[in-house]
DNA sequence: TTAAGTGCAAATTATTTGCAGTAAG
DNA sequence: CTTACTGCAAATAATTTGCACTTAA
């Protein structure tokens, strides 16, 4: 019998059409094994694959992090200069991040709403609204 | 008598309190000396420092830029993973970015709110919400 | 079989730092 | 004077790439 984990990566994969070798399915199960969504950096998630015992070496966590928002099913969220984060959510939706830890969750969307958001710039279309909410200590 | 970008720069500077020193003069008059808000990277305010014939060196721009940062007087903006952008405009307002470009613009701040946005955690604060309008080519 | 995927180590890019020299108060 | 500031070159940090090897289809 699989385990829930495996079978929710290798069907999310699938979504992507992506190859199921073994490093990915490694790397989906970290990601959505367990149904919630999760915010890495290529360090965090390597991290992660050293202590599941399946190591997958740090440039292939950066490629397929790479591959898997190609394949649109994850996005990229910029909130720090230095790092890249990475989100398996991908519904447009706003973000906290913790300048003291430097960690990004999601914001609850639900009454969020942005008004009288400017048009476009002559042929330009918008294609995302990135909202970062930067939270500090009290 | 004192030209008017010099004179800008020279003020902006002692606003900062920081010591008005050759270089820093040299880089507040490119940012400030025209009295628009201006959006820069270390590398962009490097090559205007070049070719206005009062070189700064890479490393001073760097270390300028961030000293400008604490005192007040520009904001750090993060729009892209690989750079960071500097812009001298300090109230809360959103920004275009330009994905085929990479350039970064002020938005028309007028009519634009966010509304409903959540509460801070526990024991935190909102420090600043940065909005982001991603545009592509249409 | 065969093109895509992988690991490693070396290469890049953006930024920071150590330190000896220079200048502002 | 004396402490902050500067420039350079070397150091870091995050990410990418070249290339020989492995593996899914």
């Amino acid at each position: 019998m699989m385990d829930t984990a495996l079978k929710r990566g290798t069907d999310w994969l699938a979504g992507g059409g992506l190859r199921p070798t073994r490093q990915r399915l490694c790397l989906a199960a970290l990601l959505v094994g367990d149904g919630e969504n999760r915010h890495v950096t290529a360090e965090s998630l390597y991290a992660l694959s050293v202590t599941s015992g399946e190591k997958v070496s740090l440039a292939t966590v950066y490629n397929t992090l790479r591959a898997f928002c190609e394949a649109g099913l994850m996005n990229e969220v910029v909130v720090d200069g230095s790092k890249s984060y990475f989100d398996t959510r991908m519904d447009d939706h706003p973000h906290f991040y913790w300048e003291d830890s430097h960690e990004l969750t999601d914001a609850p969307k639900e009454d969020l709403a942005i008004t009288g958001l400017p048009c476009a710039p002559e042929g330009m279309q918008i294609a995302r609204v990135d909202v970062v909410i930067r939270l500090r200590r009290a």
